[in-house]
DNA sequence: GTGAAAGCGCTAACAA
DNA sequence: TTGTTAGCGCTTTCAC
């Protein structure tokens, strides 16, 4: 990389002339600054990001960490944020907890020796059980700005994007009901953190306000998904109604139900929190619950960066925003 | 944050001093070091990343640039990527082509200012099209290592971990040919770019050599890959036997059969190119073709790592190491 | 219109 | 054993 400093010397000027010139100042004079931004352009000239970082004591970089990649709405999620944050000029560095309260922790130490100007992040399912958040409260006093998304912690002060998951599987629910589904099962993978018992919870309401018998499957971790599945078909043989609170399991549910040679939607009406592309991995398509997952990354980017430019603004007034889901319908609901 | 400034006023020492106690310097008495490391410690000091890597002239991070973050092969390799790169105490930082030359080309600029100490990658769909590589020779001629990975450019000098994509689709097809299947159809998402065509090629030569007849269905972005796959079977409905170069085709191939009374894999064969979890998504489940795409990732920022460490090391020697991909059989395949 | 100098936070060669 | 100084690449104030 060439350096003002080499530019200068083969100029015959000094640095800090070449630094005006670069920045168009008009301090310095027309034909000097045309020669000096010829020679950059020859040498393929650019700042140091970071000579400049240290100079300005900002990086122009925001910290993601996420509990998981492999999971696609949180993958998703981290594309609006880097399209957003790419718009503003600002780079992404990602850290991956995998779940674990102790690398969420080491993510946040790492990047917080100014790295970044900021960070976005979604908590891990250790984190959440052990309701740990000093971590948390510590970075944001250390004059870093947070913003979390979709599992987020109430006791943090601090702008949050979330998700309606209560209201989603109560109207879902409802949809089913209306349908004259009398035996919903709610299915989850996710039922130990926040957005999965949430989930639990809106079902649970739509089905117990119209005198309903709750049933729900949850799949742990290891568990084969399509076993559990078929044996929860074998063993209710009444079941007309799946809610699914993961992206899989509406999925396996719907190809499942043909193995019992139940029809859907007509015997068996299936709906998940999913993605367009994933319901295509079902025949019929899954109907699903789309998150808007690029728009919240999107948001957080955008709530990000706000304070971040707005600078030492005695931190306060922070929202949390809900982006509402949308139910699309496909052909497994009628 | 603190700084050593700051930690010395209070100390009443000089900056080296502190600097030297903080890294177990020899030099200083061991009154003095446990003095500094207390103060340090109560006051959580870590050194400024942005001033080390100004300093050291390394930034001990790695640019990723990917094409496709909701591809569930690459975010794989990320992930394998981030964790061999931590454990060597690297992070990363992403960059999402989107498949677009320019915009690899900017993360390239954008990143080559001094951010990181080397690349990883896979070439965007644009770049393979238009077959440009000039933006990546002219990275490794500013000193900055790059190591390509899946998709690859073969006319660049650099390291690469690549797939048997070939070989792959070439065996797989002839253990549906084992299985006495002579009307096997070969569907992909993906023929525009290397590995698709490579996929491709293992295929037809697999059917050639038995003198069988080559059937082939591209899914163009935006179609409806249910709806092709659909017609595909319909209109050819001696089709015994599939070949997937994706992940989504093969689930599909396997659920829509059962829309045509075809029993799979008793009727129907079918194999793909996918992971472990979207292998779930049919019934019965996908036998895949598994390309380890963690283990592309941890090789890949192992080779970058040494490279970069070794320093200026007359860039030479470079290695294309291939991952061989395993066929794992599931219940889509007898 | 141009240049010298300070300083961002850190390390390390050298001086005391 | 501790401190002074220079320097990484850059911007910016102040002097000429």
């Amino acid at each position: 990389m060439v350096t003002l400093k080499q530019l200068a010397k083969e100029l015959n000027v000094s640095i800090s002339t070449v630094s005006k010139a670069l920045n168009n100042s008009d301090e310095i004079g027309k034909d000097t600054r045309l020669r000096v931004k010829a020679l950059a352009q020859s040498y393929n000239y650019t700042p140091n990001k970071v000579a400049l970082s240290l100079k300005q004591n900002k990086t122009k970089t925001i910290g993601v960490i996420i509990p998981n990649i492999l999971n696609h709405f949180l993958s998703k999620v981290l594309f609006g944020i880097e399209r957003e944050a790419n718009k503003h000029g600002y780079t992404i560095i990602t850290c991956i907890s995998n779940e674990s309260l102790e690398k969420e922790k080491e993510g946040l130490q790492l990047l917080g020796n100014g790295s970044v100007d900021g960070f976005i992040l979604s908590i891990a399912e250790e984190t959440q059980t052990k309701n740990e958040i000093e971590h948390f409260k510590a970075t944001i006093a250390q004059g870093l700005p947070i913003v979390m998304f979709d599992r987020v912690a109430h006791d943090v002060q601090c702008d949050k994007i979330i998700v309606d998951d209560f209201e989603a599987t109560f109207n879902a629910t409802k949809t089913l009901i209306a349908e004259q589904r009398r035996h919903i099962v709610f299915i989850s993978k996710i039922d130990k953190i926040s957005v999965g018992k949430l989930r639990e919870r809106g079902y649970n309401k739509a089905v117990l306000e119209q005198g309903l018998e709750p049933l729900v499957l949850r799949i742990k971790k290891g568990d084969d998904a399509q076993e559990k599945i078929k044996q929860l078909y074998k063993k209710n043989p009444a079941i007309d109604g799946v809610v699914a609170a993961d992206s899989a399991s509406g999925v396996i549910a719907i190809n499942m139900a043909r193995n019992f040679k139940r029809k859907v939607p007509q015997d068996i009406s299936v709906v998940g929190f999913s993605s367009k592309s994933v319901s295509n991995h079902s025949v019929p398509k899954l109907t699903i619950i789309r998150q808007h997952a690029k728009k919240i990354g999107a948001k957080a980017a955008e709530f990000l960066i706000k304070r971040i430019e707005d600078g030492a603004v005695p931190a306060q007034n922070y929202t949390t925003k809900i982006i509402k889901t949308t139910l699309v319908k496909n052909k497994s609901t009628l």
